[in-house]
DNA sequence: ATAAGACTTGTCATTTTTTGACAAATTTAT
DNA sequence: ATAAATTTGTCAAAAAATGACAAGTCTTAT
């Protein structure tokens, strides 16, 4: 794999798009939103809609797996912030994420 | 801090409830919420409610703050669980709290 | 067998949250 | 100063979460 970006998702889209020199209004189109709306995505002032993962790995020529990465961890990593998640917290968590596969591949 | 439940919310709802003999319907009502949906929180269907976390504490007399976390630990669980997020990529995760931590003190 | 209580499931209206869109700033480059 | 680019505010529409109730199953006592 390789390796992540340690930055934003908005930040992220904003440093591809301004690697290809395009405005807000050129890469909302393509992605068929608001340069408003992206341009607060971009500031992490909204979220990037999962649903137009697919579209944004066509514009850049990105591999979607690994975008869809960018995109869970950054994701995860908002949550891990905003609920000052701390280390100790998230090994919890993650032995509880082990529980739920044991749990539910059971019980499926 | 006292070691945390391995199991779901739902569950360790569950497990107080039947340690003070209390049925759906009276654990239900202290709670302010219908035995139906009590029942759908326990067997995992519907998310306990965070507003609810203090009445809960306070009936069967446990300390908020790990509650809490306990609460906090299920959420991020079932997102890993639900996101098939593995080790790898919750340590990424983990660095973009971090960065968001970083620059999130700065910016404010 | 059946009646009662405990629990589960399905559905739907209401509430809350998220998103899309537009107008009006503000900033940046020329 | 102008024009393009970006940001911010607001609000309606869409989507998701929640509350409530009805109807179902399952168990247990009689």
């Amino acid at each position: 794999m390789t390796s992540l970006m340690e930055t934003t998702f908005g930040e992220y889209i904003r440093l591809l798009r301004n690697e290809h020199e395009l405005t807000l209004t050129q890469l909302a189109a393509k992605l068929n939103l608001d340069s408003a709306n992206l341009s607060k995505i971009e500031n992490g002032k909204r979220d990037f809609d999962e649903k137009r993962l697919p579209k944004l790995a066509k514009i850049f020529n990105l591999n979607l797996t690994e975008l869809r990465n960018e995109y869970l961890t950054d994701q995860i990593g908002k949550q891990i912030y905003e609920t000052n998640c701390t280390k100790q917290l998230l090994q919890v968590a993650e032995e509880k994420a082990e529980y739920r596969r044991l749990k539910n591949i059971k019980t499926a």
